[in-house]
DNA sequence: CTGAAAGCGCTTACAG
DNA sequence: CTGAAAGCGCTTACAG
């Protein structure tokens, strides 16, 4: 049996094929009586309605925006902040009518999903300018918003205010009375060394803000901090190495680029009896749903996720609209002091 | 400025549309030499390679596979386990060069994403068969797949052993002396009632499959539990009041259907001074990440959500390759006895 | 309210 | 190694 399309059924019905396209697609344009015929004859041939494939050749339109993760999904995935992004995004996306489909890197075969896929717009999500996904997105002039990304001629920016999150997290320890403070970062290459020694460029954008807000807050205190990181973009094992060694000879507090980091961090002090706050003071950033439930609950940054993937959103479906889409204000940080915290032991 | 198709370069470099189109998808078609001169033009005209909704029709292919999720991805994401899914199949999809595309279902505006969006197959999570999605689906004729859902004829399925995980975990509880048992799931109205008033149906598969497993080896104890749920599927306001009306007069365990709820149990013990093994022991489900971070750490039923994204993407490949693809066994599953659980007091 | 024409941009056999 | 023909299944103006 071929397969049943518009012709099929239009011959069926005896009407043309875009009476029978209309049917479907434009129900004001006929009759009620001939589209009931049209969509009864469909629906006993087992025609399932347009074919969306061909719908979005002729529309120019499909109904997918992509999302370009930094990573591959397996990484993306593993960052609650990333998910809790694309959680808000496919949401508002929903809303809106669209699907979302997840864009990974290909390094793999021949594929490149940013070059292949068929999409109307895409949301590139804490990426740096240089991957390829980005390039690609680019050359099909596609509509493009960048959330938590290095800024990009012609392309909407969305993101939080990290700088000056970061800068409240690092003044409310320098407040508290600390002077040995270390930062623990990812997507830099530190083993525990002053931040005076070495270079603080990342490819992240997002750790790149968030340096520079500590770092202000901590330089107008005359405070040298010592940097803990590791080059890949999430926890490792190379970080945990690194915190541990930290630990040997602890600073009095920490100040950590994700509330995870944070709680790598709390866990590896109790290991070794090291108390917090007590003897070691933690704030992580992000205000992950976690950071209110782990004891000693955690002081953080908190951000707005839900806000973020909508201003990404909403941004696209202007663009979408050929209408212009500037880039709105970063979006607000706010430190939220808990129990993690507390000034330095005499 | 018009678009620039295979058609402009040909004219460009003056050779037939199709020799281009193969420069691009059939590299071994035509002379090294002829293809440098295609591609450069190409670039030099910012062309970004074939159009994939052209492509897609003309190849009936379109690289993209859908998700359907129980409810909107808003939900869905609120869901440790669905996420740690949605991960997998996406990470095992694009090691095999496909795309991820998330498909709500749509009570809005006139867009179902199920029946309107080109995709070659699809994973269906945890769905009652009579969801609109699933049928769409269905009419086209897409290659589905059918994780942790009731079976379908001609439908594989992929799930866990569901069963036989909480028949461990209840005997767990029957082994350690326990009689007073409450269950607490969603998916089910039940506010503190025996077990033997009311009855077990539930919207969610695998949420009747646990409850199978539990029931199975209380009754083999002659314990009749007592049922705490929500009609929700997830954790909810109502949830959370009935769980605090057991407490008011709290049975020595519980049976939680997930490890999200188990932490919901223990720390509403906590805040009214209730001991967790001592006066209380928990068991949770889904060996969550942070089972093991919770203190007491809390006991639960260990499933590799890994292998069962692995597991539902290698049935597609196979449908997709036009061969049969059965219903593999059940993936094990297996009691985790952590802090969380002890011998109820004398 | 209905239909004939042109087109969306590509690929798949098939010839030469 | 290269190209002319047919087709993928639909929709968009435009006439009538």
């Amino acid at each position: 049996m071929a397969r049943v399309t518009l012709k099929t059924i239009a011959e069926h019905v005896g009407v043309s094929r875009m009476t029978v396209s209309n049917a479907f697609s434009r129900p004001d344009q006929l009759s009620e009586d001939l589209r009931a015929r049209i969509l009864s004859a469909a629906d006993e041939l087992g025609y399932a309605g347009p074919d969306p494939a061909a719908r979005a050749l002729a529309r120019g339109r499909t109904g997918v925006i992509g999302m370009v993760l930094t990573n591959s999904p397996r990484d993306a995935f593993t960052d609650d902040v990333a998910v809790g992004f694309v959680r808000a995004v496919a949401g508002s996306l929903a809303d809106a009518g669209y699907s979302l489909v997840l864009l990974h890197s290909s390094r793999d075969a021949g594929v490149d999903p940013a070059r292949d896929i068929a999409m109307d717009g895409a949301i590139v999500y804490s990426c740096a300018p240089a991957m390829s996904a980005y390039s690609a997105l680019r050359e099909r002039r596609l509509p493009i918003v960048n959330v938590e990304g290095s800024p990009l001629p012609g392309v909407p920016d969305i993101g939080i205010d990290n700088s000056s999150g970061a800068y409240q997290a690092a003044k409310h320890l320098v407040e508290l009375g600390h002077t040995r403070i270390a930062i623990v970062v990812a997507a830099l290459d530190a083993d525990n060394r002053p931040s005076s020694e070495i270079s603080l460029d990342t490819a992240s954008p997002t750790i790149s803000r968030r340096l520079h807000g500590w770092m202000r807050a901590l330089d107008e205190a005359g405070i040298i901090p010592s940097l803990v990181g590791t080059p890949r973009v999430a926890i490792d094992a190379i970080l945990q190495e690194r915190i541990d060694r930290m630990l040997d000879d602890p600073p009095t507090a920490v100040l950590a680029f994700s509330d995870l980091a944070a709680l790598e961090v709390m866990e590896r002090a109790r290991d070794r009896g090291i108390r917090v706050p007590e003897q070691l003071s933690v704030v992580g950033f992000d205000d992950n749903p976690l950071a209110a439930r782990v004891s000693p609950a955690l002081t953080t940054v908190r951000q707005d996720i839900d806000a973020k993937g909508e201003a990404a959103v909403q941004a696209l479906l202007t663009l979408l609209r050929d209408e212009e889409a500037g880039s709105p204000p970063l979006l607000p940080t706010a430190l939220v002091v808990r129990a993690s915290t507390a000034p330095p032991r005499a």
